[in-house]
DNA sequence: ATGGAAATGTTCAATGTCAAAATTTTTGAG
DNA sequence: CTCAAAAATTTTGACATTGAACATTTCCAT
């Protein structure tokens, strides 16, 4: 059984059989496969009354500690989005009454945002069950295929890179 | 060496315990890899004076066929966006010169869009330069890796459906 | 035939994102 | 001490995306 990149990848050896190729048949997979767990993943949150991007900064703010606690920057980093459009999205959790946003002390170039309680009971409440939908997500894939495939991306993002912030 | 994703996981094992966080190591790594492979993607790109949705529209419409049409409906398909978003991304496209837009003949709902002789030349062009820099972007997995990966994914892709449109 | 449902594109309003400029605070060299 | 450079955030402006409403054309069961 073909996917969709089988098909583009036969689609271009009909093309350009002078081009190699072979690197859409990662990338490209990558790429569709983090669309439709996105959508998934959206799809679960809605019914739940959440954007997938206010479930993100909640569940950052509760495993950063025990006091749910991040400057702006560290947050817009965790986010992979920029400064902006964070001060944007920690307006509206602050509207909603989901985050505390107050100068941090003993140095005033820096805000901090932290969980309210209610933010802090809807992370914990929503959690499990949002763990046990992503199971269900990649229920096509054995244990053994979750660990291999875990792996290998580990793998590429360190080659890139991707090592935590903190 | 741990990545972000490693990071989070220990996270989670001293905030919450109790919850079986480990789909996440999938999905989460999913997610980052295709934002770092994308952006790197578009830096290419970026130095050639191309968005990457245009490199996406041109090479899809490349690849569709010798002559090198489709009709708007399968190109928002194919592109993953909203019939709203791709008229516009194709009003700009044929402001540029690089696309045809035109009424098909026997269908008069449907509009074909075509490649025109430049956006033929520069998709060409382009395309091995850019499979050659996303080879680069793999560097840190070898052969066996990428196609254990490759695999690995379409796996995934096909237990959520993804099938080619076609 | 024919009238309603489906298919295809376009337009429009609301919203979100980014990049760059502006603001405020801290740091450090002289 | 003081002023320039750096750091953290917010503001601003341009622009892209989505979803819904709309217009047109085709299909199909009566």
């Amino acid at each position: 059984m073909d996917d969709a990149v089988d098909t583009m990848l036969g689609q271009w050896a009909c093309t350009r059989p002078d081009v190699d190729v072979s690197p859409l048949g990662v990338i490209g997979r990558v790429s569709r496969a983090s669309r439709l767990l996105e959508r998934g993943v959206k799809e679960f949150l809605g019914e739940h009354g959440l954007e997938a991007w206010e479930f993100d900064m909640l569940t950052t703010l509760l495993r950063s500690g025990d006091d749910a606690t991040m400057c702006m920057k560290d947050l817009s980093a965790a986010a992979m989005i920029s400064p902006g459009a964070l001060t944007n999205r920690m307006d509206r959790l602050v509207e909603r009454g989901l985050v505390d946003r107050r100068p941090a002390p003993g140095n005033r170039r820096m805000t901090l945002v932290t969980l309210t309680d209610e933010g802090r009971r809807l992370a914990n409440d929503l959690l499990e069950r949002h763990t046990a939908h992503e199971d269900r997500l990649l229920s096509g894939l054995s244990a053994t295929d979750r660990d291999a495939l875990a792996g290998l991306l580990r793998k590429l993002l360190l080659s890139m890179g991707d090592t935590a912030p903190l």
